[in-house]
DNA sequence: ACTAATCGTAAGTGGTGACTTACGGTAAGC
DNA sequence: GCTTACCGTAAGTCACCACTTACGATTAGT
């Protein structure tokens, strides 16, 4: 839904290190926080931010916390991103044409 | 080439906004900053951010310096989001054909 | 029942960034 | 040449965010 909080999440470079951590698959929180140059609360709390996001999904296991990337809440700033590409390309390309017209009226 | 750097400057919502006057097409500063509530110089500190993070492109014209989204900048992130998506989907189909299998031993 | 393990939250602190005003520099117009 | 318009940069201030330590809650193990 909000692109935004997304966006604004995925800007931290720790986030991003959690996001890459778990490309691989769910993780349990310390198994995040194991290589990690912080501690465990700090990760916690980008885990936070990051599911507010809708970027990560929590899964309760028993005693631990299973995190996961939300494949939607990724796809909503593809989303995004594209329409704003093809605006660019439309501009670029008018840009490009209104020059050329210019040259010779 | 570096989509961090994209993403950072995205983050901000004045940025963002930014980004969103000049999807029609090229504009000088002037322009961009008259329907914004914070000052000139402010606005061009931002364009300094996110020229530097490839998003924009500058083009000098008399008096005036037009900025333009650069359609390459945009790019760059769209690939990033691509791949993670394609990883947050294969770890979501592999993470639910284990607990299939986990079920019937 | 008791202990250990896993995790989230509260409170507090330091640093970064977004904004302001003030100034200098360059091109257009008379 | 002199003024006017457009723009970038410098210096300074203030709020926000990332991190730490300390604590409480819930669950597994014995």
């Amino acid at each position: 839904m909000n692109y935004e909080h997304a966006i604004e999440a995925l800007a931290d470079p720790t986030r991003r290190a959690i996001i890459e951590r778990l490309r691989a698959g769910a993780l349990p929180v310390a198994a995040i926080a194991a290589d990690m140059p912080i501690s465990r609360p700090a990760v916690s709390q980008h885990l936070r931010v990051l599911s507010d996001a809708g970027l990560l999904t929590v899964t309760p296991q028993g005693n631990r916390r299973l995190y996961a990337i939300a494949p939607e809440g990724v796809d909503g700033l593809r989303q995004y991103l594209d329409t704003l590409w093809d605006d660019a390309l439309a501009a670029y390309a008018r840009a490009a044409r209104d020059k050329a017209e210019g040259g010779k009226p």
